[in-house]
RNA sequence: GGUCCGUUCGUCUAGUCAGGUCAGGACGCCAGGUUUUCAUCCUGGUAACAGGGGUUCGAAUCCCCUACGGACUACCA
C-alpha cells in the first residue's frame, strides 16, 4: 500500500455542550495526528436538524481552543476538503445512496413509523430474540424488494415519504481489527438493515460519516466505543462503494466516580466537579452547568489529566508536556475497559501544574481575581504572597482564601485559639514584642526572627503561646506560612498596628 | 431479551500478545519526621489479579464456564 498521510477527525454533533468524554476523543485524535505529522480536522455532524442546539458548535470550537487541541482543518479555518459542516454537504450524499440502490446494496422502504412499531411488537410477541429490520423481516415490509418497480416509482413520484436502507447480506461474518479492542467479529444475521438516508432528504450518521471520511481521506477513525456495534454496517458501506477502509480505534467510556454507568451531567452536579470543559448555559432552560475553565483548572493540567484517563505511557511518569505527550502517545496503549473518573486526581494534576508555574505568572492571574473583588494591590507584593502560599493551593482561586489577611486586616479571631493560647500575660508580652519590633532597623524575615526569638528565650516566655497569639493578631487564625515572612511582607507599621489592635480587642 | 466488548489495590493503572521478580507506580487514606500553627514537603504503611474449572513443573498472563459491568439495539449521533 502506498504511503498515506495520517488524517484523523473529531466529528461531534452540535446537540449540546461537549462532554469530557468528547474532549478526550478529540485529544487522542489530536495527539495521534501530531505524532505522525498528520492532519486533525473538525467536522460538524449536524444531519439531525431536530436536535440542533444553538451555540453548541461555537461551544465546541471554543472548548477545543481552550484545551489547546485545535484542528488544523475544518469549520472556521478552512481546508481543501470542505465544507466541513454536514448540513452544507447535503447535496453530496444522495448520489451515493442512489448508487447503492442501483447496485442492489440498498433499497427504498416506505414503512411508516406505526408499521415499524407494529412489526417490532409482533416479533416480540412471537418470542423472537431480536426485532430488527433484517434479511428475514424485510420480506414482509413495504419496500422496493417486495414491491414491483412500477409500484415503487408510483410511490416515489407521488411524494410518499421513503427512506433508503442498507441491504445486509445474509449470514455473513464481518470482522475487523480494532486498534484498541483487537479483533471483533459480527454476523450479519444479528444486524439490521440500517437506514442510510432519511425521508427528510438528509443522510443518517452512518452514510454521511462514511462518505465524508472517504472524501476527506481520513486514515484512522478514532471514536467512542458507542460506535462499535454499528461499525460492521460502516465496513459494508466501504465495501459496497469500493472504498479503502480506514483503521478503526474505539475508545473506552468514562465512567461515574462511584456507582454504575457512564459519567453524566448529573454526576458532576452531585459530586461537585464539572463534566464539561467550559461552563454551559442551556439556551432553553437557562440551567447552568459548570466547566473546568471556570472552576479554575489550568488547561494543560486538564489535558494531562484527560490523557491519563484510559491511556498511559507504560512508565511511571505522569506529568507530561504536550510535546512529551505527542512523542509517547500510541493507540495501542489505550485501555480496553471504561475508566472511572476521579475528581481527586484531577485536583492533584492541577496542583502539580500550579507549582510549576512562575510566581509572577500566577500573580498576574491572581491580581485579576483581586481586582474583581475590588482589591487594589501591586504585582510585586502579590508575587511575594504567591511565593509564600502557592504550595498550599490547588487552584489560583484558592489563593484568595489563603491570603485574604494580606489585603484585609483581621477583625474577627478564631475563638478556639483564643481559648487555648490567649492567657493573662499575653497583652503585656505582646506589648514588649512591639517594642522589640520597633527597635529594628531592617524588617527582613530573618532579622525579625532572630530578634523575636531572642526576646522570647531571654525572658523565658512560652514560645508556642506567644507565637500563636502573634499569629492570631496578624492572621486571625492559627494557620498560615512562616510567621516572620508574614510580618516582613506586611511591613513594620502594619504588623505593629495589628498587634495593637489584637491587644485592645481580643478578650478571653 | 439479543449482539458486541470488558473485569489487577477504594480509584487511575503497569505487568497479559512472546506463562517463571515478595504483582510495580500514582491518587486517596493512615502513621512518623520537619514546623510556633495549619498546610506543603519528606519517609514509611495500608490495599488488588471477579469466582470456578482446566492446560502446565509453574498461570494475573493460555483455554472453558459462571458472575458482574458497560455499550448498542431510532427516519439520534
Amino acid at each position: 500500500m502506498a504511503f498515506k498521510k495520517i488524517r484523523v477527525r473529531f466529528a461531534p454533533s452540535p446537540t449540546g455542550p461537549l462532554h469530557i468524554g468528547g474532549v478526550r476523543t478529540a485529544l487522542f485524535n489530536y495527539l495521534f495526528a501530531k505524532k505522525h505529522k498528520g492532519d486533525f480536522l473538525l467536522r460538524i455532524e449536524d444531519t439531525d436538524q431536530t436536535r440542533y442546539v444553538p451555540g453548541a458548535e461555537d461551544y465546541i470550537i471554543e472548548s477545543l481552543k481552550w484545551c489547546g487541541i485545535e484542528p488544523n482543518e475544518g469549520v472556521n479555518n478552512l481546508g481543501e476538503y470542505g465544507p466541513y459542516r454536514q448540513s452544507e454537504r447535503k447535496h453530496i450524499y444522495k448520489q451515493y445512496a442512489k448508487q447503492l440502490v442501483e447496485q442492489g446494496n440498498a433499497y427504498y422502504a416506505f414503512d411508516t413509523p406505526e408499521e415499524l412499531e407494529a412489526m417490532r411488537e409482533r416479533l416480540k410477541e412471537e418470542g423472537s430474540s431480536n426485532q430488527q429490520y433484517n434479511a428475514e423481516t424485510r420480506r414482509s415490509m413495504s419496500n422496493s424488494l417486495t414491491l414491483s418497480a412500477d409500484e415503487v416509482n408510483k410511490k416515489i413520484n407521488s411524494n410518499i415519504p421513503y427512506v433508503i436502507r442498507l441491504k445486509l447480506p445474509e449470514n455473513e461474518n464481518i470482522s475487523f481489527k480494532d486498534y484498541v479492542l483487537g479483533n471483533i467479529s459480527f454476523n450479519t444475521q444479528q444486524l439490521d438493515d440500517k437506514i442510510i438516508f432519511k425521508s427528510d432528504g438528509m443522510p443518517t450518521y452512518h452514510l454521511a460519516n462514511v462518505v465524508d471520511d472517504h472524501l476527506m481521506e481520513i486514515s484512522h477513525v478514532i471514536r467512542g466505543s458507542e460506535w462499535v456495534n454499528s461499525t460492521p454496517s460502516h465496513i459494508l458501506l466501504y465495501k459496497f462503494l469500493s472504498w479503502e477502509m480506514p483503521i478503526f480505534a474505539h475508545m473506552p467510556l468514562i465512567l461515574k466516580p462511584n456507582g454504575k454507568g457512564k459519567l453524566s451531567k448529573r454526576d458532576g452536579d452531585k459530586g461537585g466537579f464539572p463534566v464539561f470543559p467550559l461552563e454551559w448555559i442551556n439556551p432553553e432552560t437557562k440551567e447552568v452547568s459548570s466547566g473546568y475553565r471556570e472552576s479554575g483548572y489550568l488547561p494543560k493540567a486538564f489535558i494531562n489529566m484527560m490523557a491519563f484517563l484510559g491511556w498511559n505511557p507504560g512508565t511511571t511518569q505522569e506529568i507530561f508536556t504536550e510535546e512529551e505527550l505527542i512523542n509517547v502517545f500510541s493507540l495501542e496503549r489505550i485501555g480496553k475497559s471504561g475508566a472511572r473518573f476521579d475528581p481527586e486526581k484531577a485536583r492533584w494534576f492541577n496542583h502539580q501544574y500550579l507549582q510549576n508555574m512562575k510566581d509572577v505568572e500566577i500573580a498576574v492571574e491572581f491580581n485579576a481575581l483581586l481586582t474583581e473583588k475590588g482589591i487594589k494591590s501591586n504585582l510585586a507584593y502579590i508575587t511575594k504572597i504567591v511565593s509564600l502560599l502557592k504550595e498550599r493551593a490547588d487552584f489560583i482561586k484558592d489563593l484568595w482564601e489563603l491570603s485574604g489577611y494580606f489585603f484585609v486586616k483581621p477583625i474577627e479571631f478564631d475563638t478556639k485559639v483564643i481559648k487555648k493560647r490567649w492567657k493573662e500575660n499575653i497583652p503585656s508580652d505582646l506589648q514588649n514584642i512591639i517594642s522589640v519590633l520597633n527597635g529594628l532597623d531592617s524588617f527582613s524575615s530573618e532579622k525579625i526572627e532572630t530578634a523575636v526569638k531572642d526576646h522570647i528565650q531571654s525572658n523565658n516566655l512560652n514560645m508556642g503561646q506567644v507565637m500563636n497569639c502573634l499569629r492570631l493578631c496578624l492572621v486571625g487564625s492559627a494557620s498560615g506560612p512562616h510567621l516572620f515572612d508574614i510580618m516582613s511582607l506586611l511591613g513594620k507599621a502594619e504588623t505593629i498596628e495589628r498587634i495593637r489592635y489584637g491587644i485592645d480587642n481580643i478578650k478571653r
